[in-house]
DNA sequence: CCCTCATTTCGATATTTGACGAAATGACCA
DNA sequence: TGGTCATTTCGTCAAATATCGAAATGAGGG
């Protein structure tokens, strides 16, 4: 019960469902969601642990970033079987549809310079 | 993006989950329920109404007493989806074994005489 | 070896959550 | 109409959570 648990405290708050939906995308860096998020990079880092720690995601060094992404081929079951629903049904939420274009845009490179995280309005 | 926040949220606290998981076996009172969980009725009560938010349960009066039962039939999506994820994947978890047996055996009239919850060690 | 800079950790703070008991509600029934 | 009793609401409290900025970490490139 505590892995279950664990999966739905994880997809409970809405940035990290929404960090959730933009990994279906592209797998990102830290920077690049705190950008998309409008949040500060150790609120981001957090929220990342914390689904990491459920197993939803994962994430591997590239160079001087740190890439994310969703842990579709993990042996946790109720992770791997929730990140199907997801990615099956979530809706056409105007949140989520904004943050995938937004996904698009982004350019690690541009964003990270100088450790300032600029708030863009959407 | 609320609505599936909101079923996250309310399936995210193990007490709920457990509570999802009995009514599963067999609609139950608030009472009976109490009981099980081994938590005061106001407690259960606001827990119910989380349930029951989310789209979840729902309940009708059975004389003094109100049934609380699973809302498979609810036109809410992913309330729908995710009563049969939990139906179809939920584990062998011992816990909620034990549970699933106390159900078999409460009764509601023994049970709820005089408004005094008695503890039940197991 | 340093410097830079993406990320993590730490400490503080405000909000939310889960719990209780007491009091209010409201329906059955005598 | 009054009493009983299952349930809900209210007020309070402790613990958990979301957030921030500042400081620590650690890897890559001069």
């Amino acid at each position: 019960m505590k892995e279950l648990i664990k999966i739905f405290k994880a997809l409970s708050d809405p940035n990290r469902l929404r960090v959730v939906k933009m990994l279906e995308r592209r797998s990102l860096c830290l920077c690049e969601i705190a950008v998309v998020l409008n949040l500060a990079a150790s609120t981001v880092s957090k929220h990342l642990s914390i689904l990491r720690e459920a197993d939803l995601i994962r994430d591997h060094k590239d160079g001087k970033w740190v890439n994310f992404h969703l842990n579709k081929e993990t042996s946790a079951r109720y992770a791997r079987e929730l990140l199907g629903f997801l990615e099956k049904n979530f809706p056409d939420d105007d949140i989520i549809r904004r943050d995938a274009q937004h996904v698009q845009r982004v350019d690690r490179v541009a964003i990270c310079k100088n450790g300032k995280h600029y708030h863009e309005l959407a």
